[in-house]
Formats: structure tokens, sequence, C-alpha cells
DNA sequence: CGGCATGCTTCCCAAAAGTTAGTACCCACT
DNA sequence: AGTGGGTACTAACTTTTGGGAAGCATGCCG
């Protein structure tokens, strides 16, 4: 029954700790448009500011920029500004961004194979 | 540069629209205590409400309830309440929530051995 | 000179999350 | 007899967060 779970390693316990430094990366990593970028930007591909809006469609300015702000931060995303007019900003994926983009597309592939029959079983029930 | 990317096959262009049923499940799944909740039922061991309680440390009651009601309706996790006093309610995973569980623990360790590098980095910034 | 394009920032309000308190139920102890 | 405790929630209230729309800087083009 019980699978082995190589999170022992981590968890023996199986507590996850509030002030676990893990936690604050989880929640910038798999926040909802923190994901919509790192996915966006998963295949290598330098993407603009206005692009980054298109394709995670439905975020806000504000959101956008302090999502980017964060993945920056963390190291994830590397902006890169060329000071012409108009502006020409592009962001793309650091090494470690790209590991984690790795990881987080099988996710994705699932997600999107199966959603339409969990959204069956939410909506039935 | 540009990795094989199989999300290609779902979203040729890279565009994540915003009614997609996907996304819903995304948020429900990626959520900060939806995630923590199937990481701790991961390994197949049902879980009680004051053990889940214990471990996703720091989860508020009203979000734990919320959380548990929208994985169950999704199908992810099972709710099984004995008629006892003290009341007894177990909470395990579905096979799908075994099969999503299972790429989310490799997702996991990969947060846990890069995180304090990725708040080094966020902190010296 | 005025409009446009791009990448943000700021302000305001609605929606989501957190906090605290309460409920139901029966048992055990005083 | 009553008091308190353990379990799994729910409800009311407050704080934090997110979305929408507008503003800003800059220079080019008509």
């Amino acid at each position: 029954m019980a699978v082995s779970n190589p999170l022992r390693t981590f968890f023996p316990d199986r507590v996850f700790a509030a002030g676990c430094p893990s936690r604050t990366v989880l929640d910038h990593v798999m926040s909802k448009w923190g994901l919509l970028v790192l996915l966006a930007l998963g295949d290598g591909e330098p993407l603009r500011w206005s692009e980054l809006r298109r394709r995670a469609e439905g975020v806000s300015e504000k959101m956008l920029a302090q999502t980017l702000r964060t993945l920056v931060a963390d190291g994830f995303v590397v902006r890169d500004a060329r000071p012409v007019v108009p502006p020409h900003v592009e962001y793309s994926l650091t090494p470690r961004g790209l590991e984690l983009a790795a990881l987080l597309n099988p996710l994705m592939v699932w997600v999107v194979e199966n959603a339409p029959d969990i959204l069956e079983d939410a909506a039935a029930s």
C-alpha cells in the first residue's frame, strides 16, 4: 500500500513545517501566475512582456509584474532590458528555471489530459 | 535551445487560455494547501482531520475544510466518515489522487533540495 | 505638436484567505 | 448532576491579496 516515498528522506515525520524554506519557494512557484509564466517560458525561448501577457491569458499587468519580479529574484528568470525606445525587455529561464520547468511539464500534461474527467466529477457532486 | 516540449501537443500556440478546464484544476491542485494535503496523503496512508492539520502546518480549520471539499469533489480524495462518537473521519487518495501525487513528489523533492539556494539568491537581490 | 507604442507603477475596490468563536455529540470524571 | 474534553466542522468578522483602469516616461513618426 505505502509507496516508497523519497520525500521521507526530507520529511521523516511527513510534517511540512510552516517556516520551512521550501514553503516560500512553493508559494512562488506554484502560484497561479508563476506556474503559467514558467510553463510559457518552458521551451527556452525568450519572451517579451506583451507576449507573456498574451500567453498567460487573463493575467493583469500588476500580477505579471509582481510574478516576474519574484521569479527573477528567485533566480528562475532573467530580465534582459535593452535601453531602446520603445522599451524592449526579454524574459527567459535560467538553468535553474529550466530544471524546474522540466519537472512542471509532465505535471501540466497530466492535468491537461485529465482535466475534463475531473471537472465532470466535480460538476456531478 | 528549444527543448522538445510535449505540451505543444496540447497548446500548439503555447497560449494557456483563460477558460480552459486545466486552469480550474491547476488552481485546485497547486493551491497552497491543496498541494500540501496531496503530499501529506501521498504515500497512500489514510489520515484523519486532526492529523492532516498537524502535517500541513499552519493551515486553518476553515481552509482545511474548504481544501478537502474541493479535493473530494474533484475525485482526488475520498472521505470516509464513521458514525461514532467522537467522530472519526479518514481521508485518503483515490487512484487519480495517487497518480497526481506521484507527479508532485519529484517536484517537491527538487524544491526541497534547491530551496536554500533559491532563498539565498532572493535575499541577496 | 499630438498621438502612439512599450513596459511598467499607482490607486481603488472586490474577492479570497485568515482569525476567532461557536456547534453537536457523547463519555469520563467530580 | 454538572462540568469539561475531544472531534470535526460551520459562521461571522477582519485582514490580505488580486483585478481593473488609469497614469507615466520616452522618443519616433506623421
